[in-house]
DNA sequence: CTGTATCCCGGCGGATACTG
DNA sequence: CAGTATCCGCCGGGATACAG
């Protein structure tokens, strides 16, 4: 372990709103990046609809932090009724390696924590 | 994606506090892993100088839901002055690979973040 | 259709003090 | 030494309503 641990490492100065670690996940970012893993752009309203009817705020927030971060391009057509689109960018297709690896892990090792917590209880 | 996309299905209903999403990180799990990932067994003492003086109670929740979990096993030994020990169970080791999996994108892939960041202000 | 604007709540994480 | 007990602030995330 030739790093440090301080978490404050992880945070960005620069940012202008609130203080903004970085980090890929907020409790959607993961599910977003699933909904456009196969590369086909989608709407605002074509995601919401997968990811349990999610809010538009929440979906706004995550998908602004999303595209700040390099992970998504934000494409806005100029029609009657408005169009925008997100797609995965190539950082954000680097990701996809990393969650399924995360989410192997979790789909061999989820019983064994569920085993272990009831276990706890004695 | 042939996973289902809620959340709520990383959710414990069996846990007896609040509820308890399944999840391997609180802001310290990961460097309690770092911690520990050579084998050695480390006291509390020992846990709270790497990790920025982190406060007891703090170490004590991060220590607890991850034994609780299985990752890691407590040794209370029977002597005066008090001494425990905090070890990796198997389970916990084996999140080893997936942590250093995201660690190596960090440091890849950080500093396009970064950039991304700047640009955006634009 | 694609978002903002408000309001609100729960919980994580920290500070501080105390205990067996 | 190895924790508990209390108190508290912040902010992520949801509900609802409204706007361009």
């Amino acid at each position: 372990m030739s790093e440090p641990l301080d978490p404050a490492m992880f945070h960005d100065p620069d940012c202008e709103d609130r203080a903004q670690p970085i980090r890929v996940g907020g409790k959607w970012t993961a599910m977003v990046l699933r909904c456009l893993e196969d590369g086909q752009p989608r709407r605002f309203s074509e995601l919401r609809v997968p990811l349990h009817r999610i809010t538009p705020k929440v979906l706004t927030e995550t998908l602004r932090t999303m595209e700040r971060n390099g992970f998504l391009a934000r494409t806005e057509y100029e029609e009657n009724p408005p169009r925008v689109e997100y797609a995965l960018t190539e950082l954000g297709r680097s990701l996809i390696g990393p969650l399924d690896t995360a989410c192997s892990w979790a789909r061999a090792h989820g019983p064994e924590i569920v085993e272990a917590r009831e276990a706890y209880r004695a």
